[in-house]
DNA sequence: TTTTATGCAAAGTATTTGCACGGGA
DNA sequence: TCCCGTGCAAATACTTTGCATAAAA
């Protein structure tokens, strides 16, 4: 059920953006470099800070491009959060759902296809004459070395 | 299960504001008439646009004002989806979600303490480690009528 | 060599803030 | 009357677009 290697994914989506006739340039690769590995959600800002150490002519709307070609693409995804929705990060194979650390942001993958939410649909749409297309579930909570640090 | 009484709850509002300190004054009258009574998810120009039918002298920078206050008192939220976040909706009491027909937009609500994710979210905390605070569940599809209509 | 990608600057959106005036209580 | 709330204008953020140059293939 759950996803817990960390796998770098560099190598996987430059190939993927070959596939799909996208040139290999080095903004492109520090972005890739940076999300690829990342187990934190990052703003378009976050990502245009930390890609600049590897390539320091980066800009930022190189940054917002290359977003939307890995969106595209399947490699990234949004993530929506009570405070804001401009964070990205690494999108896993399959229907898959985030939970995320409160305190420290690191995100944990879990697959959404559990009985229970099944369950759940089924009986909405039974009850209210939807057909149900999505659903979006999402955790918020603190992980383990948060809440060994403190309190 | 289900909340299917479209209660308007305007005077009940208007109460929760002058309660807690503030005027009742008539952009905040126009405004609070708009989305207590609204089943649709609605941007802040969108309820500028409709309150403005109301009391035409209205200004944009009063909805946001307006709606910050709401969002305060638990009696709007905002509302978050794939393409946008800026939407907001009647907040009802206890723990809700969201089914929204993605057609015509017609929200509908249920409550999320389904077993089903009681027990997906226990399941979750035991192998993760994590203490889950909240979760998000909003499911997407297309409402009876809708699918009545066009094919 | 050909064509895509980049970075800068400028233009759009969305939202917030400063401030003098107006209207609720 | 007193003070909060309002609307305008300006400021701020965030994101997208136009365009000449740079670099991939």
């Amino acid at each position: 059920m759950f996803k817990t290697e960390i796998a770098d994914c560099t190598m996987e989506w430059l190939r993927c953006l070959r596939k799909n006739g996208y040139r290999l340039t080095a903004p492109r690769k520090a972005v890739v470099e940076i999300m690829a590995s990342s187990q934190y959600i990052l703003t378009p800002t976050d990502i245009f800070t930390l890609a600049r150490e590897r390539y320091p002519k980066l800009g930022l709307v190189t940054v917002y491009r290359t977003i939307e070609k890995l969106e595209e693409l399947g490699l990234l995804q949004r993530v929506h959060r009570p405070s804001d929705c401009q964070g990205f990060i690494a999108a896993y194979q399959g229907h898959q759902h985030m939970l995320i650390c409160q305190k420290c942001g690191l995100v944990q993958f879990f697959d959404g296809d559990h009985d229970g939410i099944n369950d759940l649909m089924k009986d909405v749409e039974t009850q209210t004459g939807y057909k149900i297309n999505e659903h979006w579930l999402q955790l918020f909570g603190v992980c383990k070395k948060c809440r060994q640090k403190n309190n």
